[in-house]
DNA sequence: GAGAGTACGCACTTTGAAGTAAGGTACTGA
DNA sequence: TCAGTACCTTACTTCAAAGTGCGTACTCTC
């Protein structure tokens, strides 16, 4: 008998709440949150960008981890990535419609964690 | 079928659409995105739930990685524990006011990764 | 002709998040 | 008396994520 007064914030389709183990959500939420791939994305919900200005903006990210994170990114449909053959070579990432979807959640969230963390994590020793 | 790619879905106060390395939230970032964080915020976010609940619930954690998640989020302020001296142990877990907007904010997210995983993560490979 | 920019790939090392295992208290039911 | 539930803690281990550093093949600037 829970009986909770307060009520959810929405209603979920998840079969109990949370999904098992070994379904792929798991696999793609950790794609989607981890460290480097959040702040790519919400960088490309920007706009396209090129590599080396993902790597000035994503601020502390290496190039292994800018090059393994897009790759993971791409290979999940999320983001499309247009090379061309030019001399300095130009490549030009940006997101897919999916990756729209996707960063149109990730944006509000990472601006709540934004506007809140300073009061969270500094503000308490 | 997405239509045109267009610019950001949402305009950003980050200073240049990305916040610097060393900022607060990235760790604030860090603690909610964490693999075991992201569930237990949805598990709580349809309402109050004692730790064995919490258990079943968050399939395949462990209990220490129950305790050490739940810990971090209560520290951060968007977990509230209550204990009760009662004998067998009774302790309930529940969302803070802070708590509950960030689940607002990230319930969205995961059902989004839910609807999406089967088609991203099998529909490849 | 030295250096820097561009977009990576590869191999090695480190870190730390997570897993595993076990212990502990204070009870209850069989 | 033994098993089981509830709620943890501590110690040890593991493994993948992340970091470091080097090479490439061009070109353009100082």
């Amino acid at each position: 008998m829970e009986a909770d007064v307060r009520p959810a914030p929405l209603p979920l389709s998840f079969t109990d709440g949370v999904f098992p183990a070994g379904c792929p959500s798991r696999i793609l939420l950790d794609h989607v949150t981890s460290k480097w791939g959040v702040l790519i994305l919400i960088a490309l919900s920007e706009g396209a960008q090129r590599w080396s200005e993902l790597r000035r903006r994503t601020e502390g990210i290496s190039e292994k981890m800018l090059a393994q994170t897009l790759k993971t990114l791409e290979r999940d449909g999320l983001v499309s990535r247009e090379a061309q053959p030019v001399i300095p070579p130009r490549v030009d990432y940006s997101l897919t419609g999916k990756g729209y979807e996707l960063s149109a959640l990730l944006v509000p969230l990472v601006a709540w964690a934004f506007d809140n963390a300073e009061e969270i994590i500094n503000g308490k020793a």
